[in-house]
DNA sequence: TCTGGGTAGTTTGCTGGCTAACTAAATGAG
DNA sequence: CTCATTTAGTTAGCCAGCAAACTACCCAGA
């Protein structure tokens, strides 16, 4: 059981959380806010709904999120004219500002995390683990 | 950057922890209090701190775990003898029970997460899981 | 004996994550 | 045009997880 594939995902990912969020607390972020940013800068004013989809989040997760970095001032909703109901989502300045510090926190953290890995080891690696993934959503 | 190590166990396990979550629901417990239980049956009567080592999990997350799981009567807390700091772990009778009904849970998700992967595959899977979580541990 | 350092747990207060229940707006059927 | 259904977000309330600050206890050295 403590060998299991279950327990060793848990274990590897609390310890990745815990790396990542401590370095991102140096710029003010907590884990899973810079995701968002990313994805903001990648394409900026997506909806909470289109958002949540690409993050693989609920829709009350992604509203909490969005309130406390609107809250900081990295981010700001602005309603759609088309359609009342949906916010979009967009970066103001300083948000914007992060995205070198964003990139090179994930670049050391992912270099770490592969290190002594060949470069054919990471490719299977990310064969299984997307197929483990697939296996879930399968229901 | 979608497509990184990281990101990609993060989907993972959160989709891994949803699927645990929404089984173990059926049995009244949260995703991670099974774990706690399945190591006290294996050996009854361990200390806080020894429970949360083996857990790879902090101090507090602990406390508060147990004393959810004391709460609905499933664990109860014991003084040490010797050393009145000490908290000791015991499993309460209907906490026993659960036993059965934990592993079918982490079995049939065990299953459903290598469905389709060779035997080779999930061993290999295992050493890499393992080499990343020391990876991140080496500071 | 006492005093300071280390250890075991707890409390507080923050985060992400979830479901269920809600509001408000758009849409579609009659 | 109207009313039911669907969709976008929010709110409330629960969980795990963390760090920092705290209490209580143990222990060793002066």
């Amino acid at each position: 059981m403590t060998h299991s594939l279950g327990s060793q995902l848990i274990s590897l990912c609390r310890a990745h959380r815990k790396i990542l969020e401590s370095e991102l607390n140096e710029i003010g972020l907590y884990a899973g806010q810079e995701i968002l940013l990313l994805r903001l800068l990648d394409l900026d004013g997506q909806s909470q709904s289109e958002l949540a989809l690409s993050l693989n989040v609920e829709a009350p997760t992604m509203t909490r999120v969005i309130t406390r970095l609107e809250r900081v001032g990295l981010v700001q909703r602005r309603a759609d004219r088309e359609d009342k109901r949906v916010s979009r989502v967009f970066l103001t300045e300083r948000g914007r500002q992060l995205e070198d510090d964003i990139h090179q926190i994930w670049d050391r953290i992912e270099a770490q995390l592969s290190s002594g890995l060949s470069e054919a080891e990471v490719l299977l690696l990310q064969r299984l683990l997307t197929t483990m993934r697939a296996n879930l959503l399968a229901e």
